[in-house]
RNA sequence: GGUCCCAUCGUCUAGCGGUCUAGGACACCGCCCUCUCACGGCGAAAACAGGGGUUCGAGUCCCCUUGGGACUACCA
């Protein structure tokens, strides 16, 4: 088995092309088979080679790793031109003179006839030959059906009458897409050809060209679209769709993965799934048939338990280029994955892993909430911090009961809650009031700087 | 317009004729836990698009309607 995946290099890596190479990857992968990349670049004005790099790139990232060199469009033209040529020699195909605007004009005459925009096949049988400005044409059979059992959608037959005397062959000298496409999957060797729905009606063309090549049919699956929340198709209007978008927002590639096998694909009840899990598991017999809407709530959720599942130091790893980007300066030993650990559970993106943990770096604490301030920083409150300041000078290696012991002692002596007692010391230490549990923090913070800052805030 | 595809909770889905008074997950709501925020635990609410068949029996099979989508290029 060999499958592909065969993006066109117009923009980066989206959602919905991550999900179709996901797919490939995997089918390939679960049948000890080969998995492939071809690069569609024959749109040389929209291509652009830097997307190659990023589209490779996010693959990579995603772990999606492809068999053999990347086969690119653009240095095949030539064989396009044999197949092409073999197709004219045998007259299965032909040279047509027809101009565009004669063939505008047919297609504009039948639809205002009422009928189906069709060219009207009028060099079909003139034997003619190459001439510059002309093109080259299947000979569509006039009449029987095409089908094929989608691996996906089950049986599917279109009318023949449907097709028009398809263009091979451009006045430029490159070949059409579906004919490119029928020549490398051929020569390729692709064996399974999963791709996204929206290529259902191609199918019927390109099963076309396999027969009048006498080449065996490879087998087909068409992958229903991923959605916006909208209903119409993901796109950039959607906000966030490219895959190295949402690796910037602090995702992890596991998270997406798991989140894109499951869009359209299910194994029973099962919502987690690593990567090897889904080789294991994965068939196109439970891919769904209808769209998908993507839903970026679950892939946050899905984030939240992978990050619950790395360990600390690959966390700090993830985590810190988002603290370096604020202007930090990375700290010494394993303070950064004391962090990672102490707000592990509270972020759900790489991001907020970051945005959670910045209090441990900062010279400085300062709240900007001068009401809070004004509320928490009470002469009570300044008590706390005098009374916590002493207490703790004498246990700086404290632990989570030794430190129940002096909020209670200290409850009890200034008669006030211990939610009262801790308020102030979370303020100060945090300059915030959601944080990570006070003990750990002064444990990470080491007693100099709980120190100074309990003196700090006091003023 | 024509051709093709699709249709279960708000969303992703399980379901392959009887085990469905329809299961799971996310989100939402409530309760518990608790030094805050979270995590976690427990619970609630929430769907078979509509209409005809077939069958002893239909979410599951067939047809129609409705609603979505794709394609209909010398774009990929």
């Amino acid at each position: 088995m060999i499958t592909r995946f065969a993006p066109s290099p117009t923009g980066k890596l989206h959602l919905g092309g991550a999900r179709t190479a996901l797919f490939n990857f995997l089918l390939a992968r679960h049948n000890g088979g080969q998995f492939v990349l071809r690069i569609e670049d024959t749109d040389t004005a929209r291509s652009k080679s830097e997307n190659v790099t990023s589209i490779l790139g996010a693959l990579q990232w995603l772990g999606l790793e492809w068999d053999g060199q990347p086969v690119f469009q653009t240095a095949r033209t030539e064989l396009y031109q044999q197949y092409a040529d073999k197709l004219v020699d045998q007259g299965l195909a032909y040279w047509c003179h027809c101009s565009q605007e004669k063939i505008d004009a047919t297609r504009a005459q039948l639809l205002a006839e009422g009928q189906k925009p069709r060219y009207d096949r009028t060099c079909r049988e003139l034997n003619l030959g190459p001439a510059p400005g002309a093109t080259i044409r299947f000979k569509t059979p006039l009449e029987g059906s095409i089908g094929w059992t989608d691996l996906v959608k089950g049986p599917i037959v279109i009318d023949s009458q449907e097709l028009d005397d398809l263009v091979i062959f451009k006045s430029d000298g490159q070949p059409t897409y579906n004919f490119a496409v029928v020549v490398d999957d051929m020569t390729m060797g692709i064996t399974d050809i999963i791709r996204g729905d929206d290529h259902v009606n191609n199918t019927p063309r390109q099963i076309l060209f396999y027969q009048a090549f006498g080449h065996p049919l490879p087998a087909f699956g068409h992958l229903p679209m991923i959605l916006g929340a909208d209903k119409a198709p993901l796109s950039k209007r959607h906000g966030a769709t490219s895959v190295m978008a949402f690796k910037a927002l602090g995702y992890l590639p596991e998270a997406i993965i798991n989140c894109l096998a499951r869009l359209g694909w299910s194994h029973g009840d099962q919502e987690i799934f690593s990567l090897d899990e889904l080789i294991k598991y994965f068939d196109l017999a439970h891919v769904g048939k209808s769209g998908a809407v993507f839903n970026q709530d679950k892939l946050l959720s899905l984030n939240a338990h992978y990050i619950k599942q790395t360990d600390p130091a690959a966390l700090a790893e993830i985590m810190w280029p988002y603290l370096e980007d604020k202007g930090y300066t990375r700290p010494a030993g394993d303070m950064l994955t004391k962090m990672a650990k102490s707000v592990q559970i509270r972020g759900k993106t790489a991001v907020e892993l970051a945005d959670l943990s910045e209090f441990y770096l900062k010279t400085r604490i300062r709240s900007t909430d001068y009401a809070l301030v004004r509320k928490t920083l009470t002469s009570q409150g300044m008590e706390v911090l005098k009374e916590a300041s002493e207490a703790l000078l004498h246990q700086p290696d404290i632990d989570h009961e030794g430190f129940e012991a002096i909020l209670k002692k200290l409850s009890e002596k200034l008669e006030i809650s211990i939610g009262a007692v801790a308020r102030p010391i979370r303020l100060a230490l945090t300059g915030s009031m959601a944080s990570p549990p006070l003990f750990e923090i002064i444990k990470i913070l080491g007693p100099e700087t709980v120190q100074s800052r309990l003196l700090a805030a006091g003023h």
